[in-house]
DNA sequence: ATTGGTGTATCATATCACTAATACACTGGT
DNA sequence: ACCAGTGTATTAGTGATATGATACACCAAT
C-alpha cells in the first residue's frame, strides 16, 4: 500500500462502477451480475482484479449485504469470479475453471435454449445461422 | 360427427400428443407452451389446425382448465394461435402475423441477448457460430 | 330460445423468488 | 491476541408465480 518509488502499486483494485435500476423488473442481484459478467466480457474487468466488497457496495448501491453476496455467489458458481473468505472477491481465469466438458455441456444448453426460443417466433436454425453470422462479421469491423 | 358416406370429413384438428414431466421443475402452463412450438416449428402443427380445447386437454393431462388456457393466451399473444371465443383456438401464420421489420427486430434482439449470455461463460460469437452450425447439420440427417 | 360446446374472468392457495435483519466465521496485519 | 476488514449462514417478510375451484360469457347448431 505504500509508493516505494513514486510509482503507485498496482493494486488489482479497479472501482467498477454499478448501478441499480429499481424500475427495470430485473432483481437487484441479477444486475449485480449482469454489469459484472458485461465488464469481463469486455475487458474493464481482468483476471485478478478485486471486486468491491460486499459490504461497500451494499453500501453504494443502498441494498442488503446479502444481496450483493447472493450475485457474487452466483458468480462463483459459474466459475468467473473466485472468493476468499475474509480476504475478498476477485476475477478469475474463466476458461480455465470449467473443464472442456461443462463448456460444451452449458454450450448445447444454451444453444438448445436459444433455439427453442426463436422457432416460437418462426425462425429457422437457418435463420439463426445467417443472421449470427452476419451479426458475427458486424462486430469485426 | 357423423360419416356420410363412409368418408370421414377433414376436421382440421390433429390429436397433438402432450406430455407433462411434474418432476421437470418446468411449470406445466410453459410445457404446453414449448411443445406447442415445437410442434409448430417442425410442421406437425399446420396454420388453420385446431388446438385441443382447454377443457380436454385439461382433462387430459389430468390438469387445471386455467392451466391449459394460460398457455393458449401466451401463445396467442405471441401471435402463434388464434382463439376464437366459443369456438376454439387455432395455429395461425405466424410468418405473417408479423411484419419483417419487427422480425428483424426480435431476431436481434434474441440474438443479442444470446451471445451477452454465452459470452459470460466465455464463449465467443465464432464459439456459438461453429456450435450452431453444427447443431444445425445435425438436426437434418 | 335452448343446449352443449367453446374460451374467460375472478378468487383462493400453495410455493417460490427476492430482499433484508442480524449474527456468525474467516483472514491478515498489528 | 487482537481487531478491522472480509465473506457466510440463518431466519423472516414481502411479493410474484403457478395452479386450482368455480362461475361467467360467447358461439353455433338445433
Amino acid at each position: 500500500m505504500e509508493e516505494l518509488d513514486g510509482v503507485d502499486v498496482a493494486k488489482d483494485k479497479r472501482s467498477i462502477e454499478i448501478v441499480l435500476d429499481p424500475g427495470s423488473g430485473i432483481p437487484y442481484y441479477r444486475q449485480i451480475i449482469l454489469q459484472i459478467e458485461m465488464a469481463v466480457a469486455d475487458g474493464r474487468l481482468k483476471p485478478g482484479y478485486q471486486l468491491p466488497t460486499v459490504r461497500g457496495l451494499a453500501v453504494e448501491l443502498q441494498v442488503n449485504p446479502n444481496t450483493v453476496a447472493r450475485a457474487y455467489n452466483e458468480l462463483e458458481i459459474r466459475g468467473l469470479v473466485s472468493t476468499q473468505h475474509g480476504t475478498g472477491t476477485f476475477i478469475s481465469d474463466k476458461e480455465i475453471a470449467l473443464s472442456d466438458a461443462d463448456r460444451e455441456q452449458i454450450l448445447s444448453q444454451l444453444v438448445r435454449g436459444f433455439v427453442s426460443q426463436a422457432a416460437s417466433y418462426g425462425f429457422t436454425v437457418q435463420d439463426l445461422v445467417d443472421y449470427l453470422i452476419a451479426y458475427h462479421e458486424e462486430g469485426e469491423k
